[in-house]
DNA sequence: GACACCCTATGACACTTGTAGTAGATTCAG
DNA sequence: CTGAATCTACTACAAGTGTCATAGGGTGTC
């Protein structure tokens, strides 16, 4: 079993992830072309950082294109957010409350938001065969495949 | 100046200010004894940090009793916590609706919360403005005619 | 086949973090 | 006053992170 269990990235390493989950599977070059403009690590220091992300079972290796490799995310972007989410959460002793109290006060939080929340909260409750959740934007877009 | 800017706080010193917040003020000794007994770290384990946390200016020292001193929070808890949830919100780019999907998933978030948030969010429609609502910009430029 | 390129594998280095030991100052019990 | 108990100041150090530089191998172009 990988003991994938609390798998810990950090700020860059995320960055990283990121951008990877943007393209789906993509070579250092592209992901390193993937990070904004500003302050953008050297080609080498992308290369590093997806090599430790290899050692941590985060990426892998898909196939040689040329001499590069192609990377491709073991995590998926929805995985490590539930991680960060609940690290957080932890902080915050396990209640949810302060952390939506934030967001409604920082404007963060629309009232539609909540809406929709309540909307994913209340099936269970009654007898409307609510319709099937507009499945949310696919970001990753079209893997070419070429 | 403090530049208190985007002060970067990490899992352990964050520990330490949780304890620090739930007694108010008080010494390395105290502080270590409200971490909780599994995984307690030496007292100059706690020193240490503490000694950090005064560099990084979230904490500083208040008096001296006897030959120790006591220190007090210099950041909110509140403040802290914005901090820590705006990084998060970053890496999602910036949107709250996946974590707020994450929490409805988990359970972590009850109708209960939402009709809560609800009401907060539920601006000043109604007939009774005595809600002080911590520092908003406030557009209505008439008032303090005082 | 010779070169210019781009990629990978490694090595480095400074800073941060978690963790704690030591030495010397202070304080309190007798 | 003395000695024990505490504290604080300093030092240490390994692991984790952010950032690269270099050396050397594979590829495409004349």
């Amino acid at each position: 079993m990988d003991r994938k269990r609390s798998m810990r990235l950090t700020r860059f390493e995320l960055e990283i992830m990121h951008a990877l989950w943007e393209i789906g599977t993509g070579s250092v070059r592209e992901i390193q072309e993937r990070l904004p403009e500003k302050r953008r690590p050297a080609y080498t220091t992308v290369q590093t950082i997806v090599r430790r992300l290899e050692d941590k079972n985060a990426v892998r290796r898909l196939k040689k294109i040329g001499n590069a490799f192609i990377f491709e995310p073991v995590v998926t972007r929805k995985s490590a957010h539930h991680g960060l989410i609940n690290e957080l959460l932890e902080s915050f002793g396990g209640s949810a409350r302060p952390l939506m109290a934030h967001l409604a006060e920082t404007g963060k939080l629309s009232l539609e938001d909540l809406k929709e929340l309540e909307r994913m909260l209340t099936p269970l409750s009654a007898e409307a065969p609510q319709q099937p959740e507009p499945r949310q934007k696919d970001h990753s877009a079209n893997r070419s495949r070429k």
